[in-house]
DNA sequence: TTGAAAGCGCTAACAG
DNA sequence: CTGTTAGCGCTTTCAA
């Protein structure tokens, strides 16, 4: 493997001759310059990116860490990350935390030991996490779909708390008064947020909210499945069931099926995100579609931002979300008559 | 952000004692060993691994280069990936091709300007691939899902053959005698391999081989669309679509449906890879399951035992892949009579 | 059992 | 416009 020696002497130059052609800086002669790339050219040198990083103390490198890759929620943030991320010449170091701090506190600090130029997370709380311990190693970072509330940092966000009215005020409309909810737990963004915007909706319509009807837990799909089955074994069920994210939504959606409840003649069913399942199965269902691909380049560019110039100000972005309307949701028959008005 | 040397003089001992201790090397003193970790703990030490890197020439990462993290097949590869690479303290950077062999050419001159410690890659074509390039380094490759030919390295695939193979003769079986095939181009192993099978299916039984029926492209969802489309607009179509993978599956499946045909009464359709929408539409799609998440395991840890030993044997694994009869196939009725065993 | 010193490949003053 | 030199943070002989 050819070093920037093997290159200077190939050219009959010094190393910090081809160091410069190589970075475009200052002046060099254009005849110099050519040798030095026919030089490289003739060793197939590859600069050694971890050498200079050791020199310059900062990698071509973004940390991104999220809570798993296999939801396909991140899917398309982390795509969105990578294209920008290599657009500007920059790698990403992916890495997975199941929603456990133990785990992300682990990453947190192999992200540090890699002297990530700069870090994307989702972090798995909004209080107490290591997002501080990089921001005091002078490491940018960004949240994305969450926020901390325990420091100042650039974050990225979708407007959770409306899309969530939005979508549960759409439900009352249509004359449903017992609206399950089954969400990510208050100690994450997400979950907090959502059940603020449903309960918004209850409170503004002036409809009593039951408590009982309120389920949170880790959103995967499992847990969906168990909340959801929660709520159907009510004595007084929900006449429609709003998921909070797409594990959710998939755990509800399989609970309601297995009982032979259809939907939305016996149920209603609305959730976040605008998977390819929800419109592939039958009946279509309604969704916010959350900016996924926008929300990681919205990241990443500011991310890299910051790592061009750590004391611009701190920035938080709110991304505009989208009502699906499709077919799983029908009006709510209360003795025999139509309530609402759409 | 503190240095080996903030730690050897906090704790009042020389570098080298440090880098003994942390890296568990030859007889430390109890005391001595007590002392370090003191340091390194008030300190919030952690070891830069690009200066490791640059010393020892190699650094703890794995690169992982694939087509697209948004198709669903290689999500659940990578994060297996990231599991062993994280249980073996590697970490992974990843990267997307999009079958570009140009983009894939500068993944790969990443990775190698990252000094990865070896690399995992679905390569984009069968020849001509960059894994030669790795390998003259002696940077260890290892391809998954598709293979090389013209070099030789360690490998991970599944059955492919044998599984459409499967596939076909069940279809014929079942008294198709027209079946449409949507696939990947045969430079690329998943193409040529699940072509094999269908070739062989219809040979072993004895039936005609009508090569209209065979259509070939990038394994992208719009062109699967495309694809069906073709095929359904045959003036004799298709009684049974074949969809290679995934992607060419779901725009296979709305091709399909934008037309009003209905599966399996107009049309059977089987295809590669159980994503969750193969089991949530209706009605459900028959599959090839592949051992995805199998296959990055095992890459993952093949690259890593020769990243361990550079010399040990080539290893080609091939793993097994399971059909699930499910029911989107059936017999298909000639003459009013049902043709067919099953 | 420990320390001193060299050096991995690169960049950035500084000098010329 | 170009070369010399020092040093980033670590590991690894070699000596003690």
């Amino acid at each position: 493997l050819a070093t920037i020696g093997d290159v200077a002497d190939l050219a009959g130059v010094s190393n910090s001759t081809v160091s410069r052609v190589l970075n475009n800086k200052e002046y060099v002669k254009e005849s110099t310059r050519n040798k030095v790339y026919d030089a490289v050219e003739k060793l197939g040198y590859k600069p050694s990116r971890v050498a200079r990083s050791l020199r310059v103390n900062s990698s071509q490198i973004i940390g991104l860490i999220i809570s798993d890759i296999q939801n396909p929620f991140f899917t398309s943030l982390v795509r969105a990350v990578e294209d920008v991320a290599y657009a500007n010449n920059h790698a990403i170091i992916l890495s997975n935390t199941d929603e456990d701090p133990q785990r992300e506190q682990l990453n947190v600090d192999l992200m540090i030991s890699e002297r990530v130029a700069g870090v994307i997370m989702t972090p798995s709380s909004e209080i107490n996490c290591p997002v501080q311990k990089l921001l005091k190693l002078d490491i940018p970072v960004v949240c994305v779909d969450r926020q901390v509330t325990d420091c100042e940092t650039d974050t990225v966000v979708s407007n959770n708390v409306a899309s969530s009215f939005e979508l549960i005020s759409y439900l009352i409309e249509l004359g449903h008064r017992r609206i399950g909810a089954v969400l990510a737990p208050s100690n994450i963004t997400t979950g907090r947020e959502r059940l603020e915007g449903y309960k918004k909706a209850h409170h503004e319509s002036g409809i009593y909210l039951d408590t009982n009807l309120i389920k949170q837990d880790d959103p995967k799909r499992r847990i969906g499945y168990d909340l959801a089955n929660k709520l159907l074994d009510l004595k007084d069920p929900p006449t429609a069931i709003f998921a909070g994210n797409n594990l959710l939504a998939l755990g509800t959606f399989q609970a309601i099926n297995e009982r032979g409840l259809k939907i939305p003649e016996d149920i209603s069913l609305v959730s976040f995100d605008n998977r390819e399942w929800t419109q592939l199965v039958s009946p279509k269902i309604t969704v916010v579609s959350q900016p996924t691909y926008e929300m990681g380049k919205k990241a990443a560019e500011l991310v890299l931002s910051r790592i061009n110039n750590s004391d611009s100000e701190i920035t938080k972005i709110t991304l505009e979300s989208k009502l699906l309307f499709r077919d799983s949701v029908k009006p709510f028959v209360r003795n025999k008559e139509v309530v609402g008005n759409n």
